[in-house]
DNA sequence: GCAATAGTGAAGCAATTACTTCACTATTTT
DNA sequence: AAAATAGTGAAGTAATTGCTTCACTATTGC
């Protein structure tokens, strides 16, 4: 679970389009039905509904539907993950750079 | 430069392939030529290059060639502004659930 | 019960992706 | 100077993506 590649592939690839971003963007405001998250896109409802299976397909949207209206919403742990794996390279870069100049002022 | 949404866009596909993530792994642990970052990968040379194109391409990643082998680092600041979009969304999202708490204690 | 609303599912299509191979060019090493 | 090394570039290909349209099914409001 901590290194599931495959999750990620999911998460970045879904995040890798600007309309499944502002669809997150959205729902970081709170749910949303299908509809609403479609109103400001210029797009079918059919292709919005597919951007949602691939959101909720990388775990980072979750949904229920209640009579004819699927609801929405972010699921933070997803996202938490993808940024999980960007911090720590960074962080390792980061560590090694600040390694790398205590070494060079030692041997100055 | 804030919302580039073309540059995230390019980014997150960029981190959305195990291979190209396999290959920041490697450069967050410090530089690599590209028959180095081919080397643990199961693919032609050719193809690593091609990975290493979208990786440059977005940003993630900086190259520099000398005499007949290129270098490659990692460009944390690339990093940073991908962990930033999510970490937005995240903290968005995670205040509205702070607001929404508060506001059900309060009325109960 | 009839019409409007909310969404689903499948087929089709053009563009993009992730490779491959092969031929090639520089740069080192011996 | 010849051989090995490091990488580049182009063409080809199969699979995937991001849409479209159209036909359809539930649910809800009047």
């Amino acid at each position: 679970m901590l290194h599931d590649t495959a999750q990620l592939d999911l998460m970045f690839q879904a995040l890798a389009d600007p309309a499944r971003r502002g669809m997150v963007e959205r729902l970081s405001r709170g749910p949303a039905s299908v509809s609403q998250l479609a109103e400001p896109l210029a797009m079918s409802l059919s292709a919005v509904v597919q951007h949602l299976n691939v959101l909720e397909a990388s775990g980072l949207v979750r949904t229920e539907k209640v009579g004819r209206v699927r609801t929405c919403q972010i699921e933070p742990k997803a996202l938490r993950a993808a940024e999980h794996w960007i911090n720590e390279r960074r962080l390792a870069w980061e560590r090694r750079l600040d390694r790398l100049g205590d070494f060079l002022a030692e041997t100055e």
